[in-house]
DNA sequence: TCAAGAAGTAGACAGCGTCTACCCAGGTTT
DNA sequence: AAACCTGGGTAGACGCTGTCTACTTCTTGA
Protein backbone atom coordinates (compact mmCIF):
# COMPACT_ATOMS: atom_id res chain seq x y z
CA UNK A 1 0.00 0.00 0.00
CA UNK A 2 1.62 3.24 -1.21
CA UNK A 3 1.74 6.75 0.37
CA UNK A 4 -1.44 7.63 -2.11
CA UNK A 5 -3.46 4.76 -0.86
CA UNK A 6 -2.75 5.41 2.93
CA UNK A 7 -4.10 9.20 2.98
CA UNK A 8 -7.09 7.81 1.02
CA UNK A 9 -7.88 5.42 3.96
CA UNK A 10 -6.31 8.07 6.75
CA UNK A 11 -8.98 10.25 4.90
CA UNK A 12 -11.78 8.04 5.12
CA UNK A 13 -11.78 7.19 8.67
CA UNK A 14 -11.02 10.34 9.72
CA UNK A 15 -14.06 11.70 7.66
CA UNK A 16 -16.56 9.08 9.01
CA UNK A 17 -14.86 9.19 13.07
CA UNK A 18 -14.71 13.17 12.79
CA UNK A 19 -17.09 14.74 10.11
CA UNK A 20 -16.38 16.97 7.22
CA UNK A 21 -14.91 19.60 8.52
CA UNK A 22 -12.45 17.64 9.73
CA UNK A 23 -10.55 16.38 6.66
CA UNK A 24 -8.45 19.20 6.23
CA UNK A 25 -5.01 18.78 4.20
CA UNK A 26 -3.14 19.51 7.58
CA UNK A 27 -5.68 17.08 9.79
CA UNK A 28 -5.15 14.37 7.12
CA UNK A 29 -1.51 14.63 7.06
CA UNK A 30 -1.12 14.45 11.36
CA UNK A 31 -4.04 11.88 11.08
CA UNK A 32 -1.15 10.16 8.68
CA UNK A 33 1.42 10.92 11.05
CA UNK A 34 3.55 13.27 8.05
CA UNK A 35 4.20 16.98 7.38
CA UNK A 36 1.23 19.33 6.65
CA UNK A 37 3.08 19.51 3.12
CA UNK A 38 3.38 15.64 2.43
CA UNK A 39 0.09 15.20 0.65
CA UNK A 40 0.32 17.61 -1.91
CA UNK A 41 3.19 14.87 -3.13
CA UNK A 42 0.77 13.05 -3.89
CA UNK A 43 -2.44 14.76 -5.08
CA UNK A 44 -2.55 18.28 -6.77
CA UNK A 45 -4.89 19.75 -4.50
CA UNK A 46 -7.05 19.29 -1.55
CA UNK A 47 -10.06 18.63 -3.70
CA UNK A 48 -8.36 15.99 -5.60
CA UNK A 49 -7.57 13.97 -1.92
CA UNK A 50 -11.23 14.24 -0.97
CA UNK A 51 -11.87 12.96 -4.63
CA UNK A 52 -10.81 10.01 -3.83
CA UNK A 53 -12.50 9.65 -1.11
CA UNK A 54 -15.51 10.08 -2.04
CA UNK A 55 -14.77 7.67 -5.00
CA UNK A 56 -14.51 4.98 -2.24
CA UNK A 57 -17.98 6.30 -1.14
CA UNK A 58 -19.20 5.28 -4.50
CA UNK A 59 -17.65 2.32 -4.77
CA UNK A 60 -18.84 1.32 -1.51
CA UNK A 61 -22.59 2.52 -2.29
CA UNK A 62 -22.12 0.70 -5.76
CA UNK A 63 -21.31 -2.93 -3.95
CA UNK A 64 -24.37 -2.71 -2.09
CA UNK A 65 -26.33 -2.20 -5.33
CA UNK A 66 -24.40 -5.21 -7.15
CA UNK A 67 -25.24 -7.36 -3.98
CA UNK A 68 -28.69 -7.42 -3.94
CA UNK A 69 -30.68 -10.82 -2.40
CA UNK A 70 -32.07 -13.09 -5.59
CA UNK A 71 -35.70 -11.96 -5.78
CA UNK A 72 -38.40 -10.72 -8.04
CA UNK A 73 -37.28 -7.11 -10.00
CA UNK A 74 -39.66 -5.48 -8.41
CA UNK A 75 -38.22 -6.69 -4.78
CA UNK A 76 -34.65 -5.87 -5.83
CA UNK A 77 -35.35 -2.58 -6.88
CA UNK A 78 -36.95 -2.04 -3.48
CA UNK A 79 -33.95 -3.19 -1.55
CA UNK A 80 -31.71 -0.70 -3.72
CA UNK A 81 -33.46 2.04 -2.23
CA UNK A 82 -33.69 1.30 0.89
CA UNK A 83 -29.93 0.42 0.68
CA UNK A 84 -29.43 4.07 -0.54
CA UNK A 85 -31.04 5.33 2.51
CA UNK A 86 -29.01 2.83 4.89
CA UNK A 87 -25.76 3.75 2.76
CA UNK A 88 -26.52 7.85 3.73
CA UNK A 89 -27.51 7.18 7.28
CA UNK A 90 -24.62 4.60 8.28
CA UNK A 91 -22.16 7.03 6.65
CA UNK A 92 -23.11 10.50 7.30
CA UNK A 93 -20.61 12.41 6.09
CA UNK A 94 -18.91 10.28 3.34
CA UNK A 95 -23.06 11.06 1.81
CA UNK A 96 -22.41 14.47 2.48
CA UNK A 97 -19.21 14.88 0.88
CA UNK A 98 -20.10 12.82 -1.99
CA UNK A 99 -22.30 15.50 -3.00
CA UNK A 100 -20.64 18.44 -1.78
CA UNK A 101 -19.15 20.05 -4.79
CA UNK A 102 -16.96 22.73 -3.36
CA UNK A 103 -14.57 19.79 -1.63
CA UNK A 104 -14.62 17.52 -4.51
CA UNK A 105 -14.07 18.03 -8.22
CA UNK A 106 -16.90 16.45 -10.44
CA UNK A 107 -14.69 15.85 -13.39
CA UNK A 108 -12.34 13.98 -11.61
CA UNK A 109 -12.28 10.90 -14.17
CA UNK A 110 -12.38 8.05 -11.08
CA UNK A 111 -15.19 9.77 -9.28
CA UNK A 112 -17.52 10.48 -12.37
CA UNK A 113 -17.06 7.06 -13.50
CA UNK A 114 -17.93 5.57 -10.06
CA UNK A 115 -21.29 7.89 -9.58
CA UNK A 116 -22.61 7.06 -12.82
CA UNK A 117 -22.25 3.53 -12.59
CA UNK A 118 -24.66 3.60 -9.63
CA UNK A 119 -26.76 5.77 -11.97
CA UNK A 120 -26.66 3.45 -14.51
CA UNK A 121 -27.05 0.44 -12.33
CA UNK A 122 -29.99 2.28 -10.53
CA UNK A 123 -31.30 2.36 -14.09
CA UNK A 124 -31.13 -1.41 -15.00
CA UNK A 125 -32.89 -2.25 -11.86
CA UNK A 126 -35.76 0.16 -13.06
CA UNK A 127 -35.74 -0.95 -16.70
CA UNK A 128 -36.20 -5.38 -14.86
CA UNK A 129 -39.21 -4.00 -12.99
CA UNK A 130 -40.51 -2.06 -16.76
CA UNK A 131 -40.21 -5.63 -18.24
CA UNK A 132 -42.54 -6.69 -16.11
CA UNK A 133 -45.26 -3.98 -16.94
CA UNK A 134 -44.48 -1.39 -14.82
CA UNK A 135 -44.50 2.02 -16.46
CA UNK A 136 -43.25 -0.22 -20.07
CA UNK A 137 -43.36 3.17 -22.31
CA UNK A 138 -41.27 5.28 -20.12
CA UNK A 139 -37.28 5.45 -20.45
CA UNK A 140 -35.97 4.00 -18.00
CA UNK A 141 -33.41 6.56 -17.15
CA UNK A 142 -35.89 8.68 -16.71
CA UNK A 143 -37.83 7.14 -13.66
CA UNK A 144 -34.42 6.20 -12.79
CA UNK A 145 -33.80 9.54 -12.24
CA UNK A 146 -37.19 10.86 -10.87
CA UNK A 147 -36.86 8.11 -7.90
CA UNK A 148 -33.05 8.66 -7.38
CA UNK A 149 -33.72 11.99 -6.47
CA UNK A 150 -36.70 10.94 -4.25
CA UNK A 151 -34.91 8.72 -2.34
CA UNK A 152 -31.40 11.72 -2.06
CA UNK A 153 -33.67 14.27 -0.85
CA UNK A 154 -35.37 11.89 1.66
CA UNK A 155 -32.09 10.41 3.09
CA UNK A 156 -30.54 14.30 2.55
CA UNK A 157 -33.43 15.84 4.22
CA UNK A 158 -33.68 13.67 7.30
CA UNK A 159 -29.55 14.04 7.94
CA UNK A 160 -30.46 17.73 7.67
CA UNK A 161 -32.94 17.47 11.05
CA UNK A 162 -35.65 18.72 8.68
CA UNK A 163 -37.85 15.70 8.90
CA UNK A 164 -36.77 14.19 12.46
CA UNK A 165 -37.44 17.23 13.96
CA UNK A 166 -41.04 17.11 13.46
CA UNK A 167 -42.48 14.87 15.40
CA UNK A 168 -44.76 12.94 12.70
CA UNK A 169 -42.20 10.40 12.14
CA UNK A 170 -39.47 8.58 14.39
CA UNK A 171 -37.53 6.94 11.43
CA UNK A 172 -37.03 7.45 7.89
CA UNK A 173 -38.60 3.83 7.15
CA UNK A 174 -42.36 5.68 7.24
CA UNK A 175 -41.40 8.70 4.81
CA UNK A 176 -39.81 6.12 2.81
CA UNK A 177 -42.45 3.73 2.33
CA UNK A 178 -44.75 6.54 1.20
CA UNK A 179 -42.24 7.47 -1.13
CA UNK A 180 -41.97 3.85 -2.28
CA UNK A 181 -45.81 3.07 -2.29
CA UNK A 182 -46.18 6.37 -4.63
CA UNK A 183 -43.41 5.21 -7.20
CA UNK A 184 -44.38 1.49 -7.04
CA UNK A 185 -47.92 1.27 -5.85
CA UNK A 186 -49.13 -0.66 -3.02
CA UNK B 1 -32.28 50.73 7.54
CA UNK B 2 -29.68 50.05 10.35
CA UNK B 3 -26.28 48.44 9.97
CA UNK B 4 -27.30 45.06 10.59
CA UNK B 5 -30.23 45.11 8.36
CA UNK B 6 -27.85 46.44 5.27
CA UNK B 7 -25.23 43.60 6.23
CA UNK B 8 -27.91 41.03 5.57
CA UNK B 9 -29.25 42.70 2.30
CA UNK B 10 -25.41 43.01 1.08
CA UNK B 11 -24.27 39.36 1.83
CA UNK B 12 -27.71 38.34 0.05
CA UNK B 13 -26.82 40.22 -2.77
CA UNK B 14 -23.44 39.02 -2.77
CA UNK B 15 -24.42 35.31 -2.62
CA UNK B 16 -26.58 35.57 -5.45
CA UNK B 17 -23.89 36.95 -7.66
CA UNK B 18 -20.47 35.44 -6.73
CA UNK B 19 -22.07 32.00 -4.85
CA UNK B 20 -21.81 30.55 -1.18
CA UNK B 21 -18.20 30.58 -1.39
CA UNK B 22 -17.81 34.66 -1.70
CA UNK B 23 -20.46 35.26 1.41
CA UNK B 24 -17.27 35.39 3.96
CA UNK B 25 -17.17 38.04 7.07
CA UNK B 26 -14.49 40.10 5.41
CA UNK B 27 -15.88 39.73 1.93
CA UNK B 28 -19.51 41.12 3.00
CA UNK B 29 -17.68 43.63 4.98
CA UNK B 30 -15.50 45.05 2.10
CA UNK B 31 -18.44 44.74 -0.22
CA UNK B 32 -20.63 46.94 2.26
CA UNK B 33 -17.76 49.05 2.53
CA UNK B 34 -16.65 48.31 6.51
CA UNK B 35 -13.58 47.41 7.66
CA UNK B 36 -13.28 43.74 8.32
CA UNK B 37 -14.03 43.45 11.79
CA UNK B 38 -17.46 45.47 11.73
CA UNK B 39 -19.71 42.26 10.92
CA UNK B 40 -19.28 41.17 14.39
CA UNK B 41 -20.84 44.50 16.28
CA UNK B 42 -24.00 43.15 14.82
CA UNK B 43 -23.28 39.46 14.69
CA UNK B 44 -22.38 37.18 17.29
CA UNK B 45 -20.69 34.73 14.18
CA UNK B 46 -20.53 34.09 11.08
CA UNK B 47 -23.57 31.71 11.14
CA UNK B 48 -25.75 33.62 13.17
CA UNK B 49 -24.97 36.44 9.81
CA UNK B 50 -25.79 33.48 7.52
CA UNK B 51 -28.58 32.21 9.14
CA UNK B 52 -29.93 35.88 8.54
CA UNK B 53 -29.46 35.30 5.04
CA UNK B 54 -30.92 31.92 5.00
CA UNK B 55 -33.69 33.33 6.72
CA UNK B 56 -34.53 36.02 3.72
CA UNK B 57 -34.14 32.62 1.36
CA UNK B 58 -37.05 30.74 3.36
CA UNK B 59 -39.36 33.79 3.31
CA UNK B 60 -39.11 34.84 -0.18
CA UNK B 61 -39.70 30.50 -0.73
CA UNK B 62 -42.79 31.19 1.93
CA UNK B 63 -44.30 34.03 0.05
CA UNK B 64 -44.36 31.68 -3.23
CA UNK B 65 -46.21 29.35 -1.62
CA UNK B 66 -48.52 31.83 -0.03
CA UNK B 67 -49.24 33.57 -3.31
CA UNK B 68 -50.44 30.74 -5.56
CA UNK B 69 -53.22 30.87 -8.06
CA UNK B 70 -56.76 30.49 -7.17
CA UNK B 71 -57.59 26.99 -8.45
CA UNK B 72 -58.21 23.44 -7.60
CA UNK B 73 -56.43 21.90 -4.52
CA UNK B 74 -54.65 19.83 -6.72
CA UNK B 75 -53.46 22.20 -8.82
CA UNK B 76 -52.58 24.38 -5.82
CA UNK B 77 -50.48 21.70 -4.53
CA UNK B 78 -48.93 21.24 -8.45
CA UNK B 79 -48.21 25.07 -8.20
CA UNK B 80 -46.39 24.91 -5.20
CA UNK B 81 -44.23 21.52 -6.10
CA UNK B 82 -43.43 23.79 -9.56
CA UNK B 83 -42.74 27.00 -7.46
CA UNK B 84 -39.98 24.77 -5.30
CA UNK B 85 -38.33 23.39 -8.14
CA UNK B 86 -38.47 27.22 -9.92
CA UNK B 87 -36.68 29.03 -6.67
CA UNK B 88 -34.40 26.76 -6.60
CA UNK B 89 -33.13 26.61 -9.85
CA UNK B 90 -33.13 30.91 -9.94
CA UNK B 91 -31.60 31.24 -6.64
CA UNK B 92 -29.20 28.43 -6.21
CA UNK B 93 -26.66 29.85 -4.09
CA UNK B 94 -29.24 30.35 -1.79
CA UNK B 95 -31.35 27.40 -2.48
CA UNK B 96 -27.67 25.76 -1.16
CA UNK B 97 -26.88 27.83 2.05
CA UNK B 98 -30.66 27.03 3.21
CA UNK B 99 -29.32 23.49 3.94
CA UNK B 100 -25.46 24.13 4.54
CA UNK B 101 -25.63 23.60 8.12
CA UNK B 102 -21.97 23.87 8.60
CA UNK B 103 -22.98 27.65 7.35
CA UNK B 104 -25.97 28.32 8.99
CA UNK B 105 -27.06 27.92 12.78
CA UNK B 106 -30.52 25.71 12.57
CA UNK B 107 -31.08 26.09 15.87
CA UNK B 108 -31.71 29.95 14.56
CA UNK B 109 -34.96 31.15 16.01
CA UNK B 110 -35.91 33.26 12.53
CA UNK B 111 -34.71 30.70 10.47
CA UNK B 112 -36.28 27.62 11.97
CA UNK B 113 -39.85 29.60 12.44
CA UNK B 114 -39.89 30.33 8.58
CA UNK B 115 -38.24 27.03 7.86
CA UNK B 116 -41.19 24.84 9.57
CA UNK B 117 -43.15 27.72 8.16
CA UNK B 118 -42.74 26.43 4.88
CA UNK B 119 -43.21 23.02 5.60
CA UNK B 120 -46.47 23.61 7.61
CA UNK B 121 -48.09 25.45 4.38
CA UNK B 122 -46.97 22.60 2.61
CA UNK B 123 -48.88 20.13 4.58
CA UNK B 124 -51.66 22.47 4.53
CA UNK B 125 -51.75 21.92 0.84
CA UNK B 126 -50.99 18.50 1.17
CA UNK B 127 -54.06 18.71 3.25
CA UNK B 128 -56.66 20.12 0.77
CA UNK B 129 -56.08 17.82 -1.62
CA UNK B 130 -56.87 15.08 0.74
CA UNK B 131 -60.25 16.50 1.39
CA UNK B 132 -60.90 15.71 -2.16
CA UNK B 133 -60.46 11.82 -1.54
CA UNK B 134 -56.64 11.28 -2.29
CA UNK B 135 -55.02 8.88 0.04
CA UNK B 136 -57.77 10.36 2.51
CA UNK B 137 -56.70 7.65 5.98
CA UNK B 138 -52.47 8.96 5.76
CA UNK B 139 -51.02 11.64 7.76
CA UNK B 140 -50.68 14.90 5.91
CA UNK B 141 -47.77 15.72 7.17
CA UNK B 142 -45.98 12.22 6.72
CA UNK B 143 -47.32 12.82 2.54
CA UNK B 144 -45.88 15.98 2.63
CA UNK B 145 -42.50 15.76 4.09
CA UNK B 146 -42.77 12.39 1.40
CA UNK B 147 -43.26 14.84 -1.42
CA UNK B 148 -41.08 17.77 -0.58
CA UNK B 149 -38.04 15.24 0.26
CA UNK B 150 -39.09 14.39 -3.75
CA UNK B 151 -38.49 17.55 -4.82
CA UNK B 152 -36.28 18.65 -2.89
CA UNK B 153 -33.52 16.07 -3.61
CA UNK B 154 -34.77 16.72 -7.46
CA UNK B 155 -33.59 20.44 -7.07
CA UNK B 156 -30.19 18.98 -5.48
CA UNK B 157 -29.63 16.25 -8.06
CA UNK B 158 -29.94 18.56 -10.57
CA UNK B 159 -28.21 21.70 -9.72
CA UNK B 160 -25.43 19.34 -8.46
CA UNK B 161 -25.28 18.07 -12.49
CA UNK B 162 -25.93 14.68 -12.00
CA UNK B 163 -29.01 14.50 -13.60
CA UNK B 164 -28.43 17.49 -16.25
CA UNK B 165 -24.88 15.57 -17.51
CA UNK B 166 -26.83 12.45 -18.52
CA UNK B 167 -28.38 13.69 -22.04
CA UNK B 168 -31.76 12.02 -21.51
CA UNK B 169 -33.62 15.04 -20.06
CA UNK B 170 -32.71 18.85 -21.55
CA UNK B 171 -34.77 20.25 -18.45
CA UNK B 172 -36.03 19.45 -14.90
CA UNK B 173 -39.78 19.60 -16.01
CA UNK B 174 -39.43 16.18 -17.54
CA UNK B 175 -38.31 14.51 -14.69
CA UNK B 176 -40.81 16.41 -12.17
CA UNK B 177 -43.61 15.43 -14.12
CA UNK B 178 -42.88 12.06 -13.55
CA UNK B 179 -42.31 12.72 -9.88
CA UNK B 180 -45.79 14.62 -9.76
CA UNK B 181 -47.65 11.60 -11.84
CA UNK B 182 -46.32 9.07 -9.46
CA UNK B 183 -47.50 11.25 -6.73
CA UNK B 184 -50.75 12.82 -7.75
CA UNK B 185 -51.51 10.21 -10.87
CA UNK B 186 -51.79 10.98 -14.14
C1' DT C 1 29.39 4.67 -8.30
C1' DC C 2 26.43 7.86 -9.54
C1' DA C 3 22.42 10.00 -11.22
C1' DA C 4 17.49 10.25 -11.00
C1' DG C 5 13.34 10.20 -8.96
C1' DA C 6 10.11 9.37 -5.20
C1' DA C 7 8.92 10.90 -0.70
C1' DG C 8 9.10 13.98 3.14
C1' DT C 9 10.29 18.41 5.67
C1' DA C 10 10.13 23.24 6.91
C1' DG C 11 9.08 27.81 5.93
C1' DA C 12 6.48 31.17 3.83
C1' DC C 13 2.22 33.49 1.91
C1' DA C 14 -2.54 35.16 1.71
C1' DG C 15 -7.10 34.50 3.26
C1' DC C 16 -10.26 33.05 6.78
C1' DG C 17 -13.10 33.58 11.57
C1' DT C 18 -12.62 35.43 15.86
C1' DC C 19 -10.91 38.19 19.80
C1' DT C 20 -9.19 42.33 21.85
C1' DA C 21 -8.02 47.06 22.55
C1' DC C 22 -8.88 51.37 21.03
C1' DC C 23 -11.58 55.36 19.11
C1' DC C 24 -15.36 58.55 18.38
C1' DA C 25 -19.88 60.85 18.10
C1' DG C 26 -24.52 61.46 20.55
C1' DG C 27 -27.46 61.41 24.02
C1' DT C 28 -28.22 60.94 29.35
C1' DT C 29 -27.39 61.64 33.77
C1' DT C 30 -25.55 64.22 37.57
C1' DA D 1 -21.48 72.27 32.14
C1' DA D 2 -19.23 68.11 33.00
C1' DA D 3 -19.12 63.30 33.29
C1' DC D 4 -20.65 59.03 31.46
C1' DC D 5 -22.39 55.40 28.78
C1' DT D 6 -23.17 53.20 24.47
C1' DG D 7 -23.77 52.00 19.45
C1' DG D 8 -20.86 51.66 15.74
C1' DG D 9 -16.40 51.38 13.51
C1' DT D 10 -11.16 50.53 13.21
C1' DA D 11 -6.75 48.07 13.44
C1' DG D 12 -3.97 44.50 14.92
C1' DA D 13 -3.25 40.03 16.39
C1' DC D 14 -4.00 34.82 16.86
C1' DG D 15 -4.39 30.25 14.99
C1' DC D 16 -6.27 27.90 11.35
C1' DT D 17 -6.52 26.81 6.33
C1' DG D 18 -4.66 25.55 1.21
C1' DT D 19 -0.90 26.12 -1.58
C1' DC D 20 3.88 27.08 -3.18
C1' DT D 21 8.83 26.65 -2.88
C1' DA D 22 13.37 25.22 -1.53
C1' DC D 23 15.81 21.79 0.67
C1' DT D 24 16.64 17.14 2.28
C1' DT D 25 16.76 12.00 2.34
C1' DC D 26 16.29 7.47 0.57
C1' DT D 27 15.86 4.08 -2.91
C1' DT D 28 16.64 2.21 -7.26
C1' DG D 29 18.48 1.33 -11.80
C1' DA D 30 22.29 2.10 -15.20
Amino acid sequence: MGPRHRLITTATALLSEEGVQAVTLRGIAKAAGVSHGAPLRHFTCRAELLSAVATVGFTNLLERGENLPESTPRDRLVAACRGYIDFALANPAMFELMFRHDLIDPQNPGLSSKSSAVFELFAKLVGEVQGEGWHPDTDSRLIAASLWASLHGLAGLWLWGGLSSASFTPTVDIPLAVTLDAYLGA
